[in-house]
DNA sequence: CCTTGTGAAGTTCTTCACAGCT
DNA sequence: AGCTGTGAAGAACTTCACAAGG
């Protein structure tokens, strides 16, 4: 199986979410182009980077094209595709995150949540099960856990960063402001609302 | 000015939080490779774009390149700098973010909220003035707000794009399971989570 | 006509490799 | 010695342009 580019990868994950909101049966490549910005030969390119053949002078068909990205990247809803994360840092942030929605319709599941605090672990009382975080590597590797979210203070970021890396984590979505080090094998999105809007600026 | 890539940007912007929190005067392209992944290749071609001349053979003085690049993108904190933003959708992750210490130390200034629910503006009783989506779009234009952070619910999230959109937003921060049309001038970037991981996998 | 899929071309970004400075 | 800055090379990504199918 040919190795998709990162970019590509990125645009495909979000299509397959287009195609997700769609009605209609059948999508052209100009019609992503409008919905997601992508120029239509880029869709196209990515599109057969998944060599799916399906499309040919009819635009693709929704469904098989969904299915095949959801394939592709492993992200159908079931058991043996799930991957399992956690919260560190049950703060305002991280506790939002852990009562939203978000990964309820995914194949990620959140399976713990951590924080430095007795106090507020026992004061958030969650469904999902929480833990002071001088616990956090072994429960990490015990739990295999496969992800997860950083939104502790900043003081603490690096530390929790390292304790993650040391538990085998893969990938960290930081809310963090700090640039974590990490070995090159661990995934890091950086998500901090600030951070993202100066990367907007000229 | 010469025009910086936006992959040569969104490092100098983590670069300058990094140097932030540097205590020592020097620094090395070869330590900022560890510090952050990059390549020192990369590091010194992103350095030179800024035109600087500073390093030459004894690594960068800390404060020079920070405020150098500070100043490169208008982060400076003063008043002639200062981006008026907004928190679209208060739920618990709204919520979270316009409390969240994370706008205070930066030049983006969260100035409005929104949400469609008359019942949590007056629950949530924020420093920050709180309004109706009603008055959405004539707000934003008044209060000439430059970005927004979007955490409504999915249904929402198009619609409240294109009201930002309407009065004129230049950049959305999207929380949002939902990917948005926008006209290409628009910046978005897609922080949810879940969408995040997703790009983490094979 | 309208589509897709794809070699080839074009562009952008990264890395190499080394001159030149300290 | 160790460092930066940068032409030149290389790699990666995007777009063009068109053959071929419906």
């Amino acid at each position: 199986m040919k190795e998709i580019p990162a970019p590509s990868k990125k645009r495909l994950v979000l299509l397959a979410q287009i195609l997700s909101q769609r009605t209609k049966e059948k999508i052209t490549s100009v019609e992503i182009q409008r919905l997601a910005g992508w120029s239509e030969a880029t869709v196209r390119r990515d599109i057969s980077l998944l060599e799916l053949h399906n499309g040919v002078s009819n635009g693709y068909d929704v469904k098989v094209l969904r299915d095949a990205i959801l394939a592709r990247f492993n992200m159908e809803e079931n058991v043996q595709n799930e991957h399992r994360c956690c919260i560190v840092g049950l703060g305002k942030l991280g506790e939002a995150l852990l009562e939203s929605s978000f990964f309820e319709k995914s194949n990620f599941k959140i399976v713990a949540g951590f924080d430095s605090s007795q106090n507020r672990i026992e004061l958030l009382r969650s469904r999902i099960p929480l833990h002071s975080t001088n616990n956090l590597e072994s429960f990490v590797r015990m739990e295999n856990i496969e992800y997860a979210v950083l939104s502790v203070d900043d003081a603490k970021a690096q530390l929790m960063a390292d304790k993650l890396v040391a538990a085998g984590i893969k990938g960290i979505v930081n809310y963090t402001n700090t640039v974590l080090s990490v070995p090159d094998s661990v995934k890091i999105e950086n998500v901090n609302p600030v951070l993202v809007m100066r990367t907007f600026l000229a």
